[in-house]
DNA sequence: TAGTATTGACTAACTATTCAGTCAATATAT
DNA sequence: ATATATTGACTGAATAGTTAGTCAATACTA
């Protein structure tokens, strides 16, 4: 291990990770196109990790963990917070940076069927997410700025819309972002706003 | 060409794709394992086709055209097509046998990113479904049985929930079907009915 | 016979993974 | 304090297996 921080090299091979699905996308993802990334070898790489699979299922867990991190907005009224939340998951336009790992995670999905760590990693998100939206709700609830839904099955359809749209989004050609995310505004102003 | 019908070492190709990609996933699948269920060479897939891509992009094609003809519901209220349109693409199971193969084609859609041909065929079935659903409720408000909704803007949305539905059900564990099946009722029930 | 369909044997490139060994830093023993 | 042993981090080169794709030869069909 380095001494400048706790563990430098995992860092660093999870930033290569990060370079390299950016310029693969993780179908054509090969152990090379990570060392390529990186500055020390590939052999390293296995001193590390025991696999190519168990490389990228810590890189999962790590980049998930940031992409929950986002989820963090605040602490105005409940319905700033959900119209932030949303707007910073069904943004206008996704930045050009953050595109292609936004893809590469997209594949990652698509093999979560196939791969049990990855299903928990995305069941994990997919709880918190939830979890958050149905904090907002209940909260909103409470303080009489939204109607009294159920505030559980209500966040369930929030986050299945937001889902739609991200994949819709990337997976398809002209994707009308802005009447999308209008629907949602206009559902969220519909059927919770008192 | 064989005699049987006009392309049955097509339709022969297409089915062992279909098999083989049941079996193994899309992103791990060899031209190998396509010619594994095929009674003829492998050598003859290339015969057929000039690369593994041109392959794929045209099982993609033959069975996406099988998923839009799923669209078509019969000639009831709209009401009624409607809610069936949205069972069959939500259903409360989906059965054991089409199971890889819908994994298969959401793995395919993430691949859509970058490949062309692809993302072009998911904006054709995207399209297909919006308008399908669309013209369901545009005949809707016309016969006073929907609300006089913008027509456009309330399938958009349908079709984000459907996609994110699907995808969650296959990426996660434990993925609440009944409540999302009931909330994507309930929300035609408040938003479309009169 | 002439074209079409099909094959098996082949290859060149690429793949993940291994392994023997280097090196600097640290711990231990004297 | 000095010599010795032991470690963890790291490397270059090799390996065994897989991959998509080719091609000359052959069967089939009209």
């Amino acid at each position: 291990m380095n001494l400048d921080n706790p563990e430098p090299t995992k860092v660093a091979i999870m930033e290569a990770t990060y370079e390299a699905l950016n310029k693969h996308g993780y179908s054509s993802l090969t152990i090379q196109d990570i060392a390529d990334e990186f500055d020390r070898s590939k052999s390293l790489l296995y001193y590390h990790y025991e696999s190519k699979e168990t490389l990228l299922a810590d890189f999962l867990e790590y980049t998930l963990q940031e992409f929950i991190s986002e989820f963090e907005v605040g602490e105005e009224e409940p319905s700033i917070r959900l119209e932030r939340l949303l707007d910073r998951l069904v943004p206008e336009s996704v930045d050009t940076d953050s595109y292609p790992i936004q893809i590469a995670l997209l594949e990652l999905r698509a093999q979560a069927p196939h791969t049990e760590v990855y299903r928990e990693r995305y069941s994990e998100v997919d709880t918190v997410l939830t979890e958050t939206i149905e904090e907002i709700l209940q909260q909103g609830i409470e303080r009489g700025e939204f109607q009294d839904v159920d505030a559980e099955s209500e966040a369930q359809l929030l986050v299945s819309m937001i889902y739609g749209t991200r994949v819709r989004r990337f997976t398809t050609d002209e994707f009308p972002v802005e009447q999308n995310r209008e629907m949602l505004f206009t559902h969220v102003d519909r059927q919770l706003l008192v």
